[in-house]
DNA sequence: TGCACGATGAAC
DNA sequence: TTCATCGTGCAC
């Protein structure tokens, strides 16, 4: 963990570099901090979604390495960022070994300082953020763009269900790897 | 070069 | 429940 401006303390390479699994829980509780110089937007994660790597049909790398997702295949703790339905940007932050492809998407957050609009659902949270596909690749333990320590969650607190909008992957859409706070007004679909 | 398909969101 | 909208990946 490093010291960043404004006292947060960033999350460091480690923390990504463990099963997908749990890094996706300990997010929970995490801030994700975006400062452009003149103004800097902050946000609890308090849903996301766990994608553990090519054997889920649901990971964008189990249809193997393209040029779209190359950065899951690089060394944890980067910003994954792609398009989806042609107008909405996800945010996911790459975890386990380099050429493990695997990825926390973050789905929600809870409002905390110069955010505008909603922030639960993954389009919104990236439009809210100011986050689009420039920051695909970027370093998630460096400035200006990173998550901090934040308060967690208890894991009496923590709800799992199956993740949204991927019926598509067999037996994969059933797994209980989405995960959110138990009772947050934020997350999107409770 | 063409086309089917979304890890969504907003409207109806 | 329907549809907008377009980058990506792969078939041809």
């Amino acid at each position: 963990m490093k010291a960043a401006p404004g006292g947060m303390t960033r999350l460091s390479r480690p923390f990504y570099d463990r099963d997908t699994m749990e890094v996706a829980r300990d997010l929970l509780g995490k801030f994700l901090v975006r400062s452009d110089g003149t103004a800097t937007r902050i946000g609890r994660i308090v849903e996301v979604e766990a994608y553990v790597g090519p054997e889920d049909l649901a990971c964008h790398s189990s249809k193997g390495r393209t040029e779209r997702n190359r950065t899951m295949f690089g060394p944890p703790g980067h910003a994954y960022v792609y398009m989806v339905y042609g107008m909405h940007c996800c945010l996911n932050a790459v975890t386990e070994a380099e050429g493990h492809a695997s990825a926390v998407l973050l789905r929600a957050l809870e409002l905390v300082a110069g955010l505008e609009g909603p922030v639960n659902g993954p389009g919104r949270l990236c439009r809210a953020m100011g986050i689009d596909r420039r920051l695909d690749g970027h370093d998630l333990t460096g400035d200006g763009f990173y998550i901090a320590e934040g308060p967690g969650a208890s894991p009496a607190a923590i709800v799992k269900r199956p993740r949204i909008g991927v019926d598509y992957a067999g037996r994969w859409a059933k797994r209980l790897l989405r995960f959110y706070i138990r009772g947050n007004p934020f997350v999107s679909r409770p």
